[in-house]
DNA sequence: TCCCAGGCCGTCG
DNA sequence: CGACGGCATGGG
């Protein structure tokens, strides 16, 4: 019976397996969450994921509605996926028009990650002008070089670098981890959230945008990573970070916003047109952006 | 070899 | 403010 519910990893370790069964009326697709560009440094283990949340490595997997994860406690997996939202909930908050429908109902369990903060800000520091396997290497080298193996993982398998561990590391280091100009920008940020303990707390418990403010004080910091931080660390749900994916699809779906100019404009379209819960449409957005944004559709940054 | 990527920074009007 | 150009590197 275990046998034939559990992924192979389970019995070969045999040690503290836990489920979750989901709520029937509580959709989660754990594939689609972890696949989706929002989080880095996940992979994929036959049907199951491995990964690290803080200094835990953690192997998940899903069939239909039981989660089976060893590594994490059942608190610490229900809070990282935001299990305790009621999705049903907030999808029929932010469902109204065509558009966003369209893209609710092909992703279906679709989840914001609740991320580690210094870790999630580090991984979209990196991410700009980048694609997803892109970002997806570097923040893989980064934890490879710099971060503290684990002591019962895999042999490569490392907690995420701490703020000090970037900040100290030469510049040879950063440049190994193909940062490009970024490094400097990393380097630097790195080195005041180490020397600022109380950040992540700090940031929390400002509202929307003056945590934004603040958090665009930070070197390589732009409106559009200070809203990813905000959105995937610190679950502020006004976050509406407006990428070149969302830009497409905002102005090329949205006929009253085509000719907005600012990133601004499409942040304050989103808020007002999909509420309070304006981040997680805007997840859902990027999420079905093959098709929302087209293939022929290639409107620039610039003209055309 | 091309083009593009979950943009940011500095600078100029 | 708003609009550019430059930018290091990897993937398709």
């Amino acid at each position: 019976m275990l046998i034939s519910v559990h992924p192979r990893w389970i019995q070969e370790r045999g040690l503290d397996m836990h489920s979750i069964v989901l709520e029937p009326d509580q959709p989660f697709d754990l594939d689609l969450t972890l696949s989706c560009g929002q989080v880095f440094g996940w992979e994929r283990e036959g049907d199951a994921w491995r990964g690290v949340v803080g200094r835990d490595l953690v192997r998940i997997a899903q069939r239909g509605d039981r989660l089976s994860f060893s590594g994490a406690d059942p608190s610490l997996i229900r809070h990282y996926f935001g299990l305790d939202l009621d999705l049903p909930e907030i999808l029929s908050s932010i469902d109204r028009d065509p558009v966003i429908h369209r893209a609710i109902t092909h992703c279906p369990g679709l989840r914001i990650v609740r991320q580690p903060a210094w870790e999630c800000l580090a991984s979209f520091i990196c991410a700009t002008y980048s694609s997803i396997p892109g970002i997806e290497k570097r923040v893989s080298l980064l934890r490879r070089h710099l971060g503290d193996p684990l002591p019962a993982g895999p042999p490569g398998s490392c907690s995420f670098p701490s703020p000090a561990a970037i900040a100290g590391a030469d510049g040879c280091m950063l440049s190994g981890c193909s940062l490009g100009y970024r490094a400097r920008y990393l380097s630097e940020t790195a080195r005041l959230v180490a020397n600022d303990p109380g950040w992540e707390e700090r940031i929390a418990a400002l509202p929307y945008r003056e945590a934004r403010a603040e958090l665009l004080r930070l070197r390589g910091v732009g409106k559009k990573v200070a809203d990813c931080v905000l959105l995937f660390a610190f679950g502020k749900w006004e976050a509406f970070p407006v990428d070149v994916w969302i830009e497409r699809i905002v102005k090329g779906c949205y006929p009253e916003c085509r000719d907005f100019r600012t990133y601004d404009q499409i942040g304050e379209f989103g808020r007002s047109h999909f509420g309070r819960y304006a981040g997680y449409a805007q997840e859902y957005l990027f999420c079905y952006r093959g098709a929302l944004a087209g293939r022929g559709n290639s409107a620039r940054k610039r003209g055309a």
